[in-house]
DNA sequence: GAAGATTGAAGCCTCAATCTTT
DNA sequence: AAAGATTGAGGCTTCAATCTTC
């Protein structure tokens, strides 16, 4: 304690626990992605892109649609282009856009990953909970999530893709 | 859909809408944390340190309690030594040991910035939330986090501190 | 001039290798 | 040989600057 601060404070442990859980989850996440040579920002990308009319968006969507700043979704649609999954076309009515689109390769290998992604959100999220906990959790994230990211819910459907998203 | 696999599953949404609002809280704090000069990494490392005994801790226990490898450790004490909230010190008992020690300054600066710190977590994780809400969210993240990363329950006293932690 | 995308520079983190001490 | 800590190399992301198109 200095000057009446407590180092120890509750709240602090409350933030504690939701990194902690938020953090085991998405090791457990990456490591199963791993197993078919993706990131959980490869994957994020793609299966937003999977889910996309055409299997397309354009790059500045895509960045807004993920964690990644222009710049960084640049780079990762650059790798991805160079795995195969991903390629970029060029837009016809506006040529300062750049669509990236999910080739059948990277069709292919969203599809082989995610079912076994499922059986990790099962198996550490969704199967050690009751249903009631579950929805409460559900309920109450969405509304946290609100809170502090309004923009979330526009535009998009509140659909969300599986992964992390460090700060900006 | 791709062969039976759906990339608009449920389950994608529970995870998203978890990675959703943990991004959201950890950017606010984040922000407020940079107010003071310090990133989410050096608050972790300062407030462990300060809740320690002696306001120290080994490197290879500052790295299991905190998101980082040993190496990553070495290089957040090197940054903190450098900005003087931080001082190393053999240990006298094992000299392959060194431990890493809260100066003067350093406890001053996070006491400076706990303040803020929490109003932010009142504000975006305690607030928007009743009292069952929040007591609901503890102990279902407690049980998540239990399952996910058993480790984090023994030794410390399952006292977290306030920032994120990605995968290794 | 603003919007969209990319690029160079720099910071942060991890992995593997290394050095010292046990 | 193992444990503890550090270092070099490399990958990833962001910020700021740049280029093109509207």
């Amino acid at each position: 304690m200095v000057d009446g601060v407590d180092f120890a404070d509750e709240r602090l442990t409350a933030i504690g626990l939701f990194a902690e859980a938020f953090a085991g989850l998405s090791a457990k996440l990456t490591e199963q992605l791993a197993e078919h040579g993706l990131s959980g920002v490869d994957f994020e990308v793609l299966i937003r892109l999977a889910r996309s009319p055409e299997q397309s968006l354009r790059m500045s969507d895509l960045s807004a649609q993920t964690s990644l700043t222009t710049s960084g979704a640049t780079r990762v649609v650059d790798r991805l282009v160079a795995g195969g999954l991903v390629c970029r076309r060029a837009c016809d009515s506006d040529r300062r856009s750049t669509y990236a689109v999910l080739t059948t390769e990277g069709e292919h290998r969203v599809a082989d990953a995610l079912p076994g992604h499922l059986e990790i959100i099962d198996k550490w999220l969704v199967a050690p909970l009751s249903d009631d906990q579950l929805d409460g959790l559900m309920s109450t994230l969405r509304l946290l999530r609100d809170g502090v990211n309004p923009c979330a819910t526009v535009g998009t459907s509140d659909v969300s893709a599986g992964q992390p998203a460090g700060p900006r």
